[in-house]
DNA sequence: TTTTCTATTTTGTAGTACATTTAAACAAAA
DNA sequence: TTTTGTTTAAATGTACTACAAAATAGAAAA
């Protein structure tokens, strides 16, 4: 059906079912009104009434928003609008089983522009006993080079400390769903590679070192990675 | 309730529905009978059946499933799994009414660490018919340099364009969903800012210096915003 | 005034019924 | 044989009713 050369240009008609539209209606409905967090929203019964829908389609369409996290409800009280947790909805589909191979190669390059950006917030924030127990972790790597499964566990450790310590818990979470990405991608080298530059020297140039020197320690740690895009 | 020092240590019990539940199962479902995108799931009366709950609670489930485009429905030929759209969940709750301050401050700082770490794709794909678009854009600034307005579409088409050039989807889609938490930001500024590297020094830069330059031009163009970090 | 109980209200869940769409099967025509 | 048109059946989409469960607000009691 898609693959015969006329229909290429003619774009799939897009059936929109009445939760489709109700769910777009109450977002507008949401911006309009100017709610803050916390006000209190129409029941149920109303906005099905309002909208000339079951309450059937109207409780799918909140069901959604809910899952969002863009509003709460508690029976008898209500709905209230409340501040949507980002992440949370990126986390629900961010599985790699899920994902398609070049969205997944997008996103792996995406988290090494973070880590390749992320210098400045770093000596803009980090703190001695971050550093300290971040070398704990990489101590911790050489010990225990052996096994391929700690190597990677111990990989995210390292990494992880790092978004931790930028002090910014939205890029901490963000790079936090990405791990299973991460871990996956890794998880299909067949032998580990080693970057020119290691955790521990990574640890040395964040005590001694300059911003620049990060970013180009850390190029070095993810050069592999890098030479592999095209 | 929560302001009384006794309840201070107790968690909140999240109280799931039984949407919430079967969307889990759901989703477990899916990940461990390892269904790839267009395999067909069971129809909704056999779901119910099966976890034992009405038709109901599992088409709010399979709602917000199909939202995040988990899976496509057909009338008749029932469901299959498909490729979510990663982007296209984010970008429902990324609207800057809607998120509070502090994570907006957050999502401002990860535009930034992008920003900073772009360097690498840019230098691994930029052609050069790109380069010569964004020094249009640059130098179309110079020209209408009065209006506001006129000037936040600029700084947008400008940064956009340098996303584009990256040749990721994923994150030029990324950064097309932070442009509104970007816009809003900036609109904030009483007195627009230039920074001491304009966009004309950096098309410069990409012409002819490295990747480091790149790297010390970009942050010396948004230093201004680095400095109010805290 | 503070606590406890009660009544009411709203969400959560279940179940039935029917409309709508469309894949699939079949029949007819070229 | 291939294409086109028609029918049928099956699954989703929508509506409606009914009741359970929870929690607030207000009444009653201490």
């Amino acid at each position: 059906m898609q693959t015969n050369g006329l229909s290429n240009d003619l774009e799939r008609i897009a059936h929109k079912t009445m939760a489709d539209i109700v769910e777009i209606r109450l977002r507008d409905f949401l911006k309009k009104k100017a709610f803050k967090p916390g006000d209190a929203l129409p029941k149920e019964i109303e906005l099905a009434e309002s909208l000339g829908v079951s309450r059937n389609v109207v409780r799918e369409a909140l069901s959604r928003l809910r899952m969002l996290g863009m509003i709460e409800t508690k029976r008898k009280r209500g709905m209230v609008l409340a501040s949507p947790d980002i992440m949370g909805s990126f986390e629900r589909v961010l599985d790699p089983m899920f994902i398609n191979e070049n969205t997944l190669r997008d996103i792996f390059e995406l988290r090494l522009t973070l880590e390749m950006g992320l210098a400045d917030l770093l000596y803009l924030r980090m703190k001695k006993e971050d550093v300290d127990e971040l070398e704990e972790i990489a101590k911790n790597q050489k010990i225990t080079a052996g096994q391929h499964s700690f190597r990677i566990k111990n990989e995210i450790a390292f990494h992880g400390k790092l978004y931790t310590m930028t002090g910014n818990d939205t890029l901490q979470r963000f790079q936090n769903m990405l791990l299973p990405i991460f871990g996956y991608l890794v998880s299909l080298e067949k032998v580990p590679i080693i970057g020119k530059v290691s955790h521990l020297d990574l640890v040395n140039i964040l005590r001694k070192g300059g911003k620049e020197d990060f970013r180009q320690g850390m190029f070095l740690h993810l050069e592999h990675h890098f030479k592999k895009l095209k």
